[in-house]
DNA sequence: ATAGTTTTGAAACTCAATTTCAGGCTGTGG
DNA sequence: CCACAGCCTGAAATTGAGTTTCAAAACTAT
């Protein structure tokens, strides 16, 4: 288990950022939840405890958490990104629900070694990769 | 192999749409191209031939290629959305060179089953799916 | 051709993301 | 412990892709 803490301070110190109120705030409110939040989510949420805080502070940091690889920024085609914290214990994807939003993460090994057999194919280097499902949680495919 | 012609014909048709100019020369430039345009790029490739078209003209055509099922809209996180020519033959998704910006599609049924199967783990219906590698072709990992 | 719609295209608008900048904070050196 | 240089903050302005508006033009059916 990482301490996503401890990596965010020493990314600042090596980067010569500071450490400052409102990131350390923002850094443990995004750590307490499982969520994916967007920018403008996590910024409603640390309003009602922290209203001096600004969104363009919120914004910031959640890049500088990606930046420094404590978190993954993502893009389900709502037109927002958001942003998970990164578990480097075991990557995952994502099954979205596109009725209510739902988002379940997965994990198959089976599906990552065949994306290493494609790429070989194409004689092309991964860095990252980006796998969704869009349809209805068992839920949602209940109703209507 | 289907005649994408006729069926954004018959699409306007049914939607009691009018066929216009602007569409047939917006429908002809996109299918004789198999790039990935984003708007932008569609835009600036007609403006050359058909400079009196202008750029809403082009994303609502855009939008109803995908509307009626003869394009596909995808999104590689650059902030532009991008429209490939559907081909019903086969699904297929992409290899994204980060570097280059080059696009190769592939083409592997086993993931297509193993996402069945993680689907069916989480009772969950799947409508769509967005399968994305990201890194280096292998021009681009050769330089630098 | 005419009437009744729809479409076009330039411009305005929207919305998330990003940048600006004056004032506030941090941490380092003294 | 203090001061200062430089980073940080947050409100507001800006950007850029996407979308909408609206008057004039084009299309289809009559």
């Amino acid at each position: 288990m990482i301490d996503r803490v401890s990596v965010f301070n020493q990314y600042l110190r090596t980067q010569k950022l500071k450490s400052t109120r409102q990131r350390m705030i923002i850094l443990e409110t995004f750590l307490d939840s499982k969520s994916h939040y967007s920018t403008e989510e996590l910024y409603q949420v640390l309003r009602k405890e922290h209203p001096h805080i600004g969104y363009a502070t919120v914004h910031r940091t959640l890049k500088l958490f990606a930046e420094c690889g404590i978190a993954i920024e993502l893009n389900f085609g709502d037109g927002q990104s958001r942003f998970e914290p990164h578990y480097t214990e075991h990557h995952h994807d994502h099954l979205v629900c596109t009725r209510c939003g739902k988002i379940i993460e997965f994990v198959e090994p089976r599906i990552e070694q065949l994306q290493r057999e494609v790429a070989e194919r194409y004689d092309f280097t991964v860095d990252s990769h980006r796998h969704e499902l869009y349809g209805r949680c068992i839920r949602c495919s209940q109703d209507s």
